[in-house]
DNA sequence: TTGAAAGCGCTACCAT
DNA sequence: ATGGTAGCGCTTTCAA
């Protein structure tokens, strides 16, 4: 194993040179940098990352707190996962996963060992236990999502209020008074009720503001559930002429194939919008118009909130990123 | 912060004493153990990680190079994820997660900087770089899968031929005598050329020996693709009573449902097999009998083999899991 | 612009 | 069965 002693020794200067030549916290002459800068290369000097935890302030670790509830949409979440590692990464910084077994111990445990500078909390529900672990220990932390008592936590979420809204308007604006609506499972709905209840009377108020017929379905993740609630959305509203999926993408597919096997034609008969997607809506067979979850720049905002953290700065506050309407033709106006 | 420092004090022992009590590594009196123990649980002390990593010889962490390939099936990726974490943490280790843009420097990175123990290598193709940075920086390293040259090297895997062969096996002994294959993407058989082919190619050889018909087909992730080569199996396999799947799950539930809708009964008509499934067949619409991919074995098995080699072992090898075949009554005899 | 040296908190060796 | 202490490799004063 290569050390600094080695550097300093091969480029015949003092250690404490080349920890701030590498660091950068010090200004050196351009001969004593290349010098070191040779050295360095040539050794192929690696820093102890143990040594440098022990002797510095920071790890250049964040933990990653992601448990993965049993009815959880893995892709979704393997999506969260990445764009929080990418994020991380260009920060400089290596994130540390803690699956189920974790939700609470694992945080204290990594946060209390000085293992991690900072954590990401993904998964969130309002009456989240991390909330009151990341206050107590007043560790850098970001929450993706809003838990119930936000006091005192750094929180950044998509404006689902504002996405309900904008769904309502961007149909009304083709015409449309009768939108029918598929959500996410009623058992989401009553574990992670925070977003989707935001989105859902939001939703609701703009529709009755607007004089719009609306009903909405939560249909389990059985398939037949899905092709019921299909069923029932075209019985219960007749004349509906547009449908907000706001449900993850299997049921999406389901429920989309069922309507056209009944006859339905998309868009065509019925104008569709799915709402705060975190899939491609441009790989369905019809592509869909999208409000779409920005999952990455979530997790870009959160790590940085966790960073900003870890660099001394305490200005919590939940950050609501606005929705964006991306067109893909899946929208027609009523005639 | 609490050291051990206070911990001894409170405990009034040396810190060598507190040392050797929590680790366990030398005797230690009731009384005194009760004494540190308390102390420790008073003070709510826990080891700092870079201090432990310095003086120690290990950092309880486990790489994770798990990159994502444009065409993953993310659920499945996510699935190893979750098992190599929850194995890691059964041995006290934690897991930082390497991703894309890590592919070979991350390892080096991580390696070389003594951050990690070892490396657990995910997502493993015949030609794999991986296998070769592994080789030469020396690391505790186990693949889940198996590289083209595999000296040196600890993989573990399912036995995809003995699978392949298992597969025909099951049918052949219901009697059926044609039987119609859907295969992973001609994209994924390109790059993962490693299980897909041993797979094929054993089960080709099983069908010969035994004189049964059969017709592979590799779907793109196209829907229509696939319902396309649905078609062509009941076209090219008139007489075809049997299905073996060896793909994900999106391309059965797209494929059984285009069956149906053709008027194919499942499994009344055409029996069905998934072979290596990473996913759960009892949720499916029509449960699928099944011989499963056993990801947590394998990440187990992988995780094992890492943390062997970090404990000194020096015992390089393949290993191959037996597959398993599962019933769900999905296969039926023909008549 | 550079160097010397004091820790960081722990493990493990050498004593007793 | 227990204690003293020398490092582990680095960062960061303090000095020059």
């Amino acid at each position: 194993m290569v050390t600094i002693h080695e550097v300093a020794k091969a480029a015949g200067v003092s250690i404490s040179t080349v920890s701030y030549a590498l660091s950068g916290k010090r200004a050196i002459s351009a001969t004593t940098r290349a010098r070191i800068d040779q050295a360095v290369a040539e050794l192929d000097y690696r820093p102890n990352a143990g040594a440098r935890m022990l002797a510095g302030a920071r790890t250049n670790i964040l933990a990653l707190s992601a448990p993965i509830r049993e009815d959880a949409h893995l892709p979704t979440h393997m999506r969260f996962v990445t764009a929080v590692v990418e994020a991380a990464r260009a920060h400089d910084d290596d994130v540390l996963l803690l699956a189920r077994d974790d939700e609470v111990t694992g945080i204290r445990r990594v946060v209390d060992s000085s293992l991690v500078d900072g954590v990401v909390v993904l998964g969130v529900s309002t009456d989240d236990e991390r909330a009151e672990v990341v206050r107590r220990s007043g560790a850098a932390a970001a929450f993706v999502g809003v838990p119930g008592d936000t006091a005192g936590l750094t929180c950044i979420d998509l404006d689902f209020a504002e996405a309900g809204r904008a769904s309502v308007r961007q149909l009304a604006a083709a015409g449309h008074r009768s939108i029918g609506v598929i959500g996410h499972p009623a058992t989401y709905v009553e574990r992670h009720t925070g977003f989707i209840r935001r989105f859902a009377d939001a939703f609701e108020d703009e529709c009755r503001a607007a004089g719009i017929a609306t009903l909405a379905l939560y249909p389990s993740l059985d398939r037949a559930d899905q092709r019921r609630a299909a069923d029932e959305l075209l019985a219960g509203l007749p004349d509906m002429t547009a449908l907000v999926f706001h449900c993850n993408e299997p049921v999406v597919e389901a429920v989309l194939a069922h309507l056209v096997s009944r006859g339905v034609r998309v868009p065509e008969d019925v104008s569709v919008l799915a709402a705060c997607a975190s899939y491609d809506t441009d790989a369905l067979e019809v592509p869909l118009s999208t409000i779409p979850l920005p999952l990455e720049e979530m997790c870009r905002g959160a790590v940085e909130g966790a960073v900003r953290q870890v660099d001394g700065a305490r200005e919590p506050g939940v950050t609501l990123l606005p929705p964006r309407f991306i067109d893909r033709g899946s929208i027609r106006p009523v005639p």
